[in-house]
DNA sequence: CATATTTAAGACTATTTTATCTTTATATAT
DNA sequence: ATATATAAAGATAAAATAGTCTTAAATATG
């Protein structure tokens, strides 16, 4: 059971590298550092950052010493807005059969099972901020890598 | 967010095709009428029906009104079951952020979120039985086509 | 037996996702 | 100025998924 894709996978665990290792100084970080350390195709990842800079969550800086940051403050990032640049904005209008042009009132047999689980992920992905897994990961020392 | 490949969209729908239409005389269904009547591709179907009568769900009879019907009592069928055969045995082993080898020990930053959303999935899998299904769609007069 | 109907099996094509490679643009440092 | 480090952009390749087409095997019927 795959929700989301590669892509999805790698800038997540890229943003939470990030905020799990702010304070130690660095303005921007490498995506050479990113993609070393976590482990990830190098330029896969630069096409995924790219994407976050165009959709406002990063910055980047060009040239030594540079790299990407945090465009705003990780308290104000939800990853609800990092799966959408990244999975596009449709992505809780997807459904469990496949079917479409469908709401509560028109349902098809599995609906109310996957009106549960779409919302439970949606609520998480709404109340959880990048700034509340960078505090979660070094708390209690989460790794992002196999 | 698609947690189901097409494969198991159609196959379940035809399954649910079936139970929602027994007791009406036949007792093969033909694949041609099931492809025709939810508008699914009559090849692609019949591969993914194969792999159903592969797995003990579904005996299937050549020739004139011949066609495919349950194995066992549609009591006695799981969603869970069909899934696992049509997308692998390991369809509840994926992680949120693709990791690998780790488990409620060794988590990962999502670990928390991923495992109640995934327990869900499987707990509704587990106790929807392909008959309480083809109850449900008769009596609220549910749709299997978009 | 001959023919029509239907599933089984597998080759083939198309599309999407994932990954790699090459080139270009921009900034820094010497 | 020149060399170096870095992101941006885009071409290409590989792999996975989805879909189509062809042929074979089994069965029913006349
Ligand atoms: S009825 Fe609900 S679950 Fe089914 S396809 Fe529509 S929105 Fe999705
Ligand atoms: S820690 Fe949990 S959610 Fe994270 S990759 Fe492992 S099993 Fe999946």
């Amino acid at each position: 059971m795959k929700v989301l894709s590669n892509a999805s996978n790698y800038g997540l665990r890229a943003l939470l590298y990030i905020v799990s290792r702010r304070g130690r100084g660095e303005t921007y970080i490498s995506l050479g550092e990113i993609s070393e350390e976590l482990d990830i195709s190098f330029h896969f990842l630069t096409k995924t950052m790219q994407l976050l800079t165009q959709g406002e969550i990063l910055v980047s800086y060009r040239g030594p010493n540079g790299g990407i940051a945090l465009k705003r403050p990780a308290e104000e990032i939800m990853l609800i807005e990092v799966v959408k640049i990244l999975e596009g904005e449709d992505f809780f209008d997807t459904c469990m059969l496949g079917l479409e042009g469908c709401d509560d009132c028109n349902p098809c047999p599995v609906h109310h099972l996957w009106r549960e689980i779409k919302g439970k992920v949606k609520h998480d992905f709404e109340t959880t901020s990048l700034a509340m897994m960078g505090k979660r990961i070094n708390e209690k020392n989460l790794r992002l890598i196999p």
